[in-house]
DNA sequence: GGGACTGTCAAGTCTTGGCTTCACTATCGC
DNA sequence: GCGATAGTGAAGCCAAGACTTGACAGTCCC
């Protein structure tokens, strides 16, 4: 991913989602709504890297935060799911198609 | 992800899939199956890397190939796809239980 | 056999990005 | 106000990994 890439939001999302520590994130989110402290000590590490991914995952719609005080709730956000689901559906009916052809192509066996 | 990390399947997939590269190349596949020297043609990157994208699309179960003579053809492998799509099942699940939760808790409306 | 082509291996380069440290602001509670 | 806590910003470190080069083995076809 250097050049010329289109990026859709599908893109962000799977980029989002190579990482780990953002995946461990997003299990720690999904049994229930936590601080960017809390999130920090459970996963050991600083509360600025917590932040950072926090703002990734936010800017693809898998997290919402919100601020009350000094404190920055984070939650999980379905629609970067959903989106991810559509992608999957529109891969596999691309190549489900590809297939038929293939079918159709060697299609001796009838 | 560095450390004291149980990697399932579908962290391999996501890793493989956070790298765009490999999503073009799966974008190119799910059109049709193709050799890897097409594949870098069209990709304007070494058949070596190519290889190396393949191997690992291979080990997840996104991409199967086979050789017949010198060209290794490459397709699309549904299995990956099925294990991400669980993954997500999974994520929803988890994650809309904790929002019922959290809606009970507040859950004064009621 | 010889040339063209497909793919792989080993080794190295170089960018990306995950993470830290340090300094700072803002909020809470006394 | 003052100390403790929550979070952010800038800067830099460093390892992971994407990609290349060059040499090589197989295969096809003349």
């Amino acid at each position: 991913m250097t050049k010329r890439e289109r990026a859709t939001q599908a893109d962000h999302i799977l980029d989002a989602l190579g990482d780990g520590t953002r995946r461990a994130l997003l299990g720690l989110l999904a049994q229930s709504p936590a601080s960017v402290s809390d999130l920090a000590r459970v996963l050991e590490v600083t509360k600025t890297a917590i932040g950072q991914h926090i703002t990734i995952l936010e800017a693809c719609q898998l997290v919402t935060t919100q601020k009350s005080g000094r404190v920055r709730l984070c939650q999980i956000d379905h629609r970067g799911l959903d989106v991810l689901q559509d992608w999957i559906k529109t891969q596999r009916r691309s190549w489900d198609a590809s297939l038929g052809r293939l079918g159709e192509v060697l299609g001796k066996g009838d």
